[in-house]
DNA sequence: GCCGTTTTCGGCCCGACTGTTTTCAGTCG
């Protein structure tokens, strides 16, 4: 099976671990890292570059060396200077940099003078009371690395977006009510809105004399204090979310709050193009000399850096820069620019209300329309229709939508993939439907090339219309099935199909890597919330978020289309 | 190891906090 990206990309950031721990020129590290960020961050693999004949040294952070590597790591499945380092420097040791509080300095220091290679040594040795006596440790230092391991290991989890939103807010909303607080903004990857969040970075501006590092700290749900200072302080909530509050004064609001959220590589780089200009940038303002030039708004800082507003989803460092030079940035996709939903389900299937209970909730949202999407007959669990239970529906349809004007109710169904790559209703019923989505609900575990295969012999059938769900992966519970996205969306676009990105906050599937690639391909998407009740159809702004991110634009998306330019580009209808 | 409107060498983002020190190293984001 060929090598995905993230594997090459870790392969280096391990590697740039265990030359970090042994003490390495700390650029080259950084490039290793560099280079990983970029390879996590294409929308294309580089299997498909290389066969395609590109030279890799052109994509940013790698050179002519690290081009090598990947083509050799391609090959062979293997980093040949990992494995090297790997001989006298035991792997294991990377583990324990996750460890909060030991960097690469100490890990060596552990490892040189007590021998310690795992996580398990470094909790005895604590709990002996061997690490106090290391030079540059003490009794504080043993103490916190000891609770560390005891309470949360060294593990690293990130949560789901919507599960973040409600704390990070009410904890926002918090701070607003405090004295002397002016502003207050959840930054880093929650402003981005990234599908999960590591933790909640907020920032806030303030008078000098405003009491909100203390306050923060008293917030009820706070379970643990990690630092605090007067600008800065960190905390555990008691549902285990890390929450960092920074402390600015209104002049630097702007600045800090750019800052603050990121992405690390997108702000480098602007620093990296500041620094040209001989402007420094940091949290409190851009300045020349001595001077501040700018810090009040975001907006000052991108124009004294001389480039345009990026907004914060695009900011992950993929281009979202030369773009910006280049007056290439994308106008992104609104809320408001959505006009239906092509996939709900009614209480026919598995959802919780019926048609006419859906549709007047979709009305109500300011749509046109709203498709009927219920699973097909082998999806059992979810009562899935057969061709007369759909045909029965069909009519409830035409019935509804005579007594409604300004808004249509589309026929529809989420038929099943099976597993030969047919329809799971026969081809008579599906072309009386204004559209299908189609969607793999079995036989997870095929191999990449056999469920590749499977999905494109679906699209060959010439009612198929849009791919549901197309990875079928759940955030933190199971990896998507193995397909290969590339030659799907080259298959789609030949065929003039087009593929889903499903709103539900536990799927957004596509990812936002995938949607640019559907978009560099040419492949338009529908945003859908695959709702099972009426307030399923406020997820849509999750989609949003995930598009967003993707580059796309509302001419991107089918559904920002009334009825008839939509059925134009609908396959045989 | 990468990079170039200071271009093939000599730079490479930078500030806050903690715990250890007694002026700062290490870690973190």
């Amino acid at each position: 099976m060929p090598i995905h990206n993230a594997e090459i990309a870790e392969m280096f950031n391990r590697l740039a671990d265990l030359l970090e721990i042994e003490d390495a020129n700390p650029f080259r590290v950084r490039a290793y890292r560099n280079a990983a960020r970029t390879l996590n961050g294409l929308p294309r693999s580089v299997v498909a570059m290389l066969e395609e004949g590109e030279d890799l040294s052109r994509l940013p952070g790698i050179g002519k060396d690290l081009a090598h590597k990947i083509e050799v790591i391609v090959e062979t499945g293997r980093l040949p200077a990992l494995s090297e380092i790997e001989r006298h420097t035991p792997s294991g040791l990377v583990k324990l940099l996750s460890v909060p509080g030991l960097g690469p300095k100490r890990v060596r220091l552990l490892h040189e003078t007590l021998g310690i290679e795992d996580v398990e040594a470094l909790a005895s040795a604590a709990r002996g009371g061997a690490l106090r006596r290391l030079a540059g440790f003490g009794p504080k230092t043993e103490q916190n690395i000891l609770h560390a391991l005891e309470t949360r290991g060294a593990e690293e989890r990130r949560v789901k977006r919507i599960v973040a939103e409600a704390t990070a807010e009410d904890l926002a909303d918090y701070l607003r009510g405090i004295e002397g607080v002016v502003r207050v903004e959840i930054a880093g990857s929650y402003r981005r809105r990234r599908e999960t969040v590591g933790d909640i970075d907020i920032l806030a501006a303030c008078g000098p004399r405003s009491p909100i590092i203390q306050s923060f700290i008293d917030y009820e749900d706070v379970a643990e204090v990690l630092s605090r200072g007067r600008k800065r302080s960190t905390v555990i909530l008691r549902n285990g979310l890390q929450v960092d509050l920074r402390v600015v004064p209104e002049a630097s609001y702007g600045a800090a709050l750019y800052y603050f959220t990121g992405s690390k590589a997108h702000n480098i780089a602007v620093r990296t193009i500041g620094l040209k200009k001989g402007l420094k940038i940091n949290e409190y303002g851009v300045f020349r000399g001595e001077r501040r030039v700018a810090g009040r708004t975001e907006e000052e800082v991108f124009a004294q850096v001389g480039i345009p507003f990026i907004e914060p989803e695009l900011r992950e460092g993929r281009g979202e820069i030369e773009a910006a030079r280049q007056g290439r940035l994308p106008s992104l996709i609104e809320l408001s620019d959505i006009r239906g939903d092509l996939h709900v389900h009614s209480k026919a299937s598995d959802g919780r209300a019926t048609i006419a209970e859906m549709a007047k909730a979709a009305h109500a949202r300011g749509y046109q329309y709203l498709s009927i999407n219920d699973h097909s007959k082998r999806v059992t669990i979810a009562h899935g229709l057969d061709a007369r239970r759909l045909a029965r529906q069909l009519a409830e349809i035409d019935r509804l939508n005579e007594g409604m004007t300004g808004f249509l109710i589309l026929k529809s169904t989420e038929v099943d993939i099976l597993e030969d790559g047919t329809l799971d209703l026969p081809d008579d019923v599906l072309c009386r439907l204004d559209l299908t989505v189609c969607a793999v609900h079995s036989k997870f575990g095929l191999s990449r090339d056999r469920q590749t295969e499977r999905i494109i012999r679906a699209m060959d059938n010439p009612c198929f219309d849009i791919l549901g769900h197309p990875t079928g992966r759940l955030i933190n519970e199971r990896a998507g099935y193995e397909i290969d996205m590339e030659r799907l969306l080259l298959a789609a676009r030949e065929r003039g199909c087009y593929l889903e990105v499903n709103a539900q906050p536990d799927r957004l599937d596509l990812t936002d890597l995938h949607c640019k690639m559907a978009k560099d391909v040419g492949v338009k998407v529908a945003i859908s919330t695959d709702a099972h009740s009426v307030t399923d159809l406020d997820l849509m702004r999750f989609g949003l978020d995930q598009a967003r991110r993707g580059w796309l634009e509302a001419d991107d998306v089918l559904n920002t289309r009334r009825w008839p330019a939509l059925k134009r580009l609908l396959r045989s209808r």
